[in-house]
DNA sequence: ATTATCTATAGATCTATAGATAATGC
DNA sequence: ATTATCTATAGATCTATAGATAATGC
């Protein structure tokens, strides 16, 4: 089995759902078609209908996989001695290297959820499930220090929404600031590098007493 | 001519454009047609047409309607001899009170440029224009501030973007957070108005020395 | 006369399915 | 036999225009 295929011969079934992955990501919902998804996988049009039936089924796999990977990505919470304030670097770090890693995501999740709510309540619904619990160990551990005196109050909801705010909006306004300013792949890179260390500057400035 | 009119009894022309307007702002270029430009704004599809020919023509005007509106919006420079600190506030008051005042904006122009940014292009050019001279004009008043000592050394680009991410992120996730904390009216502005208080709260923090 | 509005429709997609054919697994 | 893939197409939109009719301005 593993014999007979070749270097990229995924099964045809993955080939469509990578393809719709990609286009969706690029393009949001609306804009893309099942023609455009079977070119790029390389297959017929009714391939991706046989596969997956609906448009609408094969998004809701990929959105809710997103989903899905956000959620596991937002709060990267670490429970050892460290001090409080590396913590939150190391955690604003993590955070922004995976958007990085999938600088497509968060414009698209973006988009879908705001120009079409109602259709994904229902997946929305994971979004609470997972984080719960780490939102609760992230509060325990903010709260214990603020009683301690060392940092600055604030709320586990502020901190966080200050986190990804910072974090994401970059991501947001790459496609403007590359051709605003006329930059190379090598600048853009230098400018995220840079924002980085900025965003972290800012968070632990808030915390700081 | 005035008193030849109804009270709402705009030309049909504006009816068509506002209507469009909205159903743009809510769900995005590809998702609206004409067909629902007409029902909204009570005419007939082929009027729309007629008027703005081409469904392309009618996005172009409003979309390069908000640009503009958004960079008149993102500097609210204050040249009086306010202490800088207090100028900042209302910077980030001012636009984020406008940003309350047009929570679709945001999401639709974000939306917009992300998966749609070729076609894009000159109309972002606009971007550009107006806010280099007051752009200009922060960096003088930022340097001077650094140089006194006044307040912690950073970069123009750097306080805008912080600014701008902070006061954008909440209406890109209002939907969510409305759902997901199943918020009414009211508690949706309190959110809102406590964000407001802690972003200055943060960008504050990152200022001083 | 000129401008605004409507009805009707051509032409272009686009989704989804039916039915034919090719590939694969027993 | 069963599963994967293709060709072809019905049916649903949707944009844009042509041509008819109604309203308005001299």
């Amino acid at each position: 089995k593993i014999n007979s295929m070749k270097i990229d011969d995924k099964k045809m079934e993955v080939q469509i759902l990578e393809a719709a992955q990609k286009l969706f990501l690029e393009q949001g919902f609306a804009k893309t078609t099942t023609g455009q998804i079977a070119k790029l996988a390389g297959c017929n049009q009714a391939l991706v209908h046989y596969y997956y039936r609906t448009k609408d089924n094969l998004f809701d796999k990929i959105f809710e996989d997103k989903i899905r990977l956000i959620t596991t990505n937002i709060l990267a919470i670490d429970s050892s001695e460290t001090p409080f304030e590396q913590k939150i670097s190391k955690m604003i770090k993590l955070h922004f290297e995976f958007l990085q890693k999938n600088p497509k995501l968060a414009p698209f999740v973006i988009n879908e959820i705001s120009s079409n709510f109602d259709r994904l309540h229902s997946l929305i619904d994971k979004l609470q499930e997972y984080p719960k619990s780490v939102f609760a160990q992230m509060e325990a551990q903010l709260k214990k220090e603020i009683e301690k005196g060392s940092i600055r109050s604030i709320s586990t909801k502020d901190l966080l929404i200050t986190i990804v705010s910072l974090n994401v909006t970059p991501f947001l306004m790459l496609p403007v600031i590359k051709k605003t300013l006329n930059l190379t792949e090598k600048e853009v890179n230098e400018f995220l590098e840079q924002r980085k260390q900025e965003i972290t500057t800012t968070v632990l400035a808030r915390l700081k007493k």
